[in-house]
DNA sequence: CAATTGTCAAGAGCACTGCTCTCGGTGTTG
DNA sequence: CAACACCGAGAGCAGTGCTCTTGACAATTG
């Protein structure tokens, strides 16, 4: 499906190209507002004008809707962590590691719905395709890279005594990692990955209500955590 | 809402205790096998032989059989965990947190659906009644235990830097803690449960597909990790 | 240039949902 | 026994995802 790279097309395309995106925004709004589970075909049509059978010249179903939007929430979640990461010294590992998590924590505030669209409980028969395992690697990816740095420039996390069915487990994750670094640091990883997480889905879900009342503190106080469990403090 | 304890009452009123319970064993099962979105107040009422209006007679709303629900979910996870917890000697401290963290998991694993009511992204526009709140404690009242023994037994966690605001953010908690245990000690038992949420969490939404081949043995080395936090490992 | 092919918006319709209201029948109680 | 409260059934409203058909238009081909 390699297309001609930027031969304009004809008129159709071009409007359907439009049209698509139109659809894409105005979902994306319901969705914000009203959370994955109020996302109406119907009202997004009513939106634009058109009728609701006309939407499904653009998209086959109100799943395929969904992943559009999960695509892209991946990628605005990406791109904001990787802009707020870029910003920081190269060298300065724990505040690369400070801006990535701060810079997914301000996104999923601003954005709770997509948020639990991409990290929350899965929609019930949705089965997530191939096309949004990339996009969703992004943040990630810049973990990894923090990892790698961390290793190369003699950082060392404190020790954690690992069973032999944890080294075996991480087999698949080996593979986008180089073999440098230590079994010990991408499960450290992994948790400060999960930590993080755990974090933000829990003040989303209101989970920290009547417990905490400054939630902004105790994120800091936790990433300063994970940042000595990664050994970049 | 006193009732005369153990008086047989009237036919009708045994019928109607009986048929509301009838009512929210076929919701659960329904939430088991389709989730929260899939729960069809009209499919309940087909699987008990009645008619949709009918069953409105019992729930005023399909938000009022939910929360029947999440807080049949609260009050059993808390009956798993509380079981689990007990069955070890109250000085082992470190085997009372695996064990609540490991029955809280299997719990998770064998209700999905029902951990995503409680714990996973709040159903848009739905609004947590009072009811639920007192069984939503009983789990998190299991490791204020273990906080509280581990403090009198001794024992301490590693010391972590605590800025200013979030000795002052906890306050909603210390009311419910004995003022002997330290805000330090808090605040890991804090950063431990959303550990195990956010472990918990990933593995049911998927997060570790293609990550981890052994969530079994991952689970344990995070538990692991977060007794040394709170040392009593 | 003309005919065919492909695409499109619109509308009707199906099966489903939560919820409301009314209508009789029935158990409970004064 | 009579008044009252409760209850199940049914019809109905507004909304949903999705399918199918129809007629109009654009794009491509002979």
């Amino acid at each position: 499906m390699v297309e001609k790279a930027s031969a304009p097309r004809t008129a159709r395309a071009r409007a359907r190209e439009e049209l698509t995106r139109e659809i894409v925004d105005t979902a994306r709004a319901h969705l914000s507002s009203d959370g994955a589970a109020g996302l109406s075909l119907r009202a997004v049509a009513r939106d634009l004008g058109m009728v609701s059978s006309a939407v499904y010249r653009y998209f086959p179903s109100r799943d395929e809707l969904l992943t559009a939007l999960i695509i892209d929430a991946y990628n605005s979640l990406g791109e904001a962590a990787e802009q707020a990461e870029a910003a920081v010294k190269r060298t300065d590992l724990n505040g690369r590691w400070l801006a990535t998590s701060r810079a997914a924590r301000r996104w999923a505030l601003e954005r709770p719905h997509e948020w639990a669209l991409i990290y929350g409980s899965p929609v019930p028969g949705y089965q997530a395709p191939q096309d949004t395992i990339a996009p969703a690697t992004r943040v990630t990816s810049l973990l990894i890279g923090i990892l790698i740095d961390a290793h190369t420039s003699g950082h060392t996390p404190t020790p954690l005594p690992v069973p032999r069915a944890v080294h075996a487990s991480i087999a698949p994750v080996r593979d986008d990692i180089p073999v440098g670094i230590s079994d010990d640091l991408i499960i450290r990883g992994l948790m400060v990955w999960s930590q993080l997480l755990g974090v933000i889905s829990m003040e989303l879900n209101g989970q920290f209500h009547n417990v905490l009342n400054d939630t902004d503190a105790y994120f800091e106080t936790a990433m300063y955590r994970c940042a000595i469990d990664l050994g970049v403090s």
